[in-house]
DNA sequence: CCGCATCCGCGAGGATACTG
DNA sequence: CAGTATCCTCGCGGATGCGG
């Protein structure tokens, strides 16, 4: 089957791509991003204000990576001071959507998260 | 409002819990263990040999902060040679699904991103 | 077989200063 | 305003040896 174009991916294993893709979203800064940029286009300074403690390295890198992903656009307006806009694309958006479930059920289950974590400390003193 | 159970989470807050809760949760062995715990339980070793080149460091650690969370069981039988059973709790299980989706998708869309990532690297180069 | 202890390299990522 | 450049630290994560 050498036309086959079915490729079976296989994320456990670090060389296939999927496994590429997924190393890039396993990251708590882009994460931020696409959530700071679902409701709409945001310069760059709003994102650095809205991403409480991201470094102005971290933040262009972050918005490289999804810019080179196809995830946002960047439209950059000729203009003294600089104005940028970052969008979403509309494969961005529906990542953003996907990452939005996530966002919303770790809100959901906070506390059982909490209450999970102390008694796990206090068994580890007691045991 | 004093006995307000209804608290106002914001993951773009570095002190949130939710916020905690995310930074554990963008991790690329997390997610891949939890992959890996969906289809049922699994041995120590099963999961060593699933996730390729992953260290018992780095695998021992993963699964202490999924125990810890409660995201996962840890059933130890008093054995020789030694025998551990690991499985997704019923929150973790909701989880898990959550990742399952945005492995899906993922896996749907590489052509997609590796054509977006090649492109961009053309035109670093030209431009 | 499970997984802890230890050592270590290295690069992610933070802080800061500066420029078009 | 939107980044780039630079320095530096710190802890992630790999490798290995051992112990129950």
């Amino acid at each position: 089957m050498e036309s086959d174009t079915y490729y079976s991916y296989d994320t456990f294993k670090r060389a296939c791509p999927s496994h590429t893709v997924l190393e890039t979203l396993a990251n708590k800064w882009l994460y931020l991003v696409m959530a700071a940029l679902k409701p709409g286009k945001r310069r760059y300074s709003d994102l650095q204000r809205k991403l409480e403690g991201v470094s102005p390295k971290m933040l262009t890198q972050t918005l490289r990576v999804l810019e080179r992903d196809g995830m946002i656009s960047r439209k950059v307006f000729p203009v003294v001071p600089p104005h940028v806009e970052y969008e979403l694309t509309p494969l961005g958006y529906e990542l953003a959507g996907l990452l939005d479930h996530l966002r919303i059920w770790s809100e959901t289950h906070v506390p059982e998260i909490m209450k999970s974590r102390e008694a796990f400390e206090t068994q580890a003193e007691t045991g």
